[in-house]
DNA sequence: AGTATAACCTGTCTGC
DNA sequence: TGCAGACAGGTTATAC
């Protein structure tokens, strides 16, 4: 369900909650699929007692950063932080002065890994990781240079290891600001729609986090808010709407398993 | 090596 | 009301 804006919204919302707190105690409810590569006694040793310096972010993927010991948390479709229990909760996190953080995750996806912080770098699931929107490494040149692919352009913006943070919603947005079909061959994009997708990933994620991401169903921040952003869709969803553009119907095709949202007459 | 497909799970909605 | 089938903000083993 997350995908880059919505996991940022979260990393704020916790900063707030929990940074600088020490961790008196965590309890995993869901061993068996949570836990990547470590035990819960691996875990417990590893942050009970410890104090968190930082909330951070690497893609989807969210950073407990304690003293010496990393938590990375990756939500996939259905996992939620929230500061009270819920239906699945799977993961509690209690820290000092009654700051209690829970793990909910209806579908089991979601993904816990341990590591120090000297090995964070080697971390097999953020090795992968492509270029990280709003760092320094999001250069028009390294985009472009990556865009050397036979994938459809669509399923590039998907694919992690090129660009990270992009998901469904956010994918099909963007294609849809710069006006360029999801069905195109992402080696065949032009120096202009090149140029102009770059930005449009830029805006669509920068903008849904100041709307503090999209509540479709169940996301919603750890306070419980919702997010906004779904009020912004201009494709999305959007099956046999008219376009904002030219009024035509947005169309869907399914992609790699996945629903497309887009505008054939605006995009190609 | 790069890319497409199936699989992982549960919940919700639509149509018969 | 029941039930089958489609679909859901994601990733990853497996198979070409």
């Amino acid at each position: 369900m997350p995908e880059l804006p919505e996991v940022e919204t979260i990393r704020q919302d916790l900063e707030q909650e929990i940074a600088g707190k020490t961790l008196r105690d965590l309890e995993v409810k869901e061993r068996l699929h949570l836990l990547k590569n470590c035990s819960e006694r691996e875990l417990k040793r590893s942050v009970v007692g410890q104090r968190l310096i930082a909330m951070k972010r690497r893609g989807k993927y969210l950073l407990f950063c304690f003293e010496k010991f990393v938590v990375v948390l990756h939500l996939r479709m259905s996992g939620r932080l929230l500061l009270e229990p819920a239906k699945h909760t799977r993961l509690i996190l209690e820290f000092e002065k009654n700051k209690t953080i829970y793990f909910d995750d209806a579908r089991r996806f979601g993904a816990l890994y341990l590591s120090s912080q000297e090995e964070l770098e080697k971390l097999p699931a953020l090795q992968k990781l492509g270029i990280e929107p709003f760092s320094k490494e999001y250069s028009l040149r390294n985009f472009r240079s990556r865009l050397n692919s036979r994938q459809e352009i669509k399923r590039w913006l998907l694919d992690q290891s090129k660009v990270t943070g992009v998901g469904n919603i956010y994918a099909c947005e963007a294609l849809f600001e710069a006006r360029i079909g999801p069905e195109r061959e992402a080696s065949s994009l032009s120096s202009q729609e090149s140029k102009r997708l770059f930005e449009a990933v830029l805006q669509i994620l920068r903008r849904a986090i100041e709307f503090k991401g999209t509540s479709i169903e169940s996301y919603r921040m750890p306070s419980g808010e919702l997010g906004n952003f779904q009020k912004n869709f201009k494709v999305y969803g959007r099956l046999k709407e008219p376009c904002h553009r030219c009024h035509g119907p947005i169309s869907r095709i399914t992609q790699g398993g996945r629903s497309t949202y887009f505008c054939r007459a605006c995009q190609s």
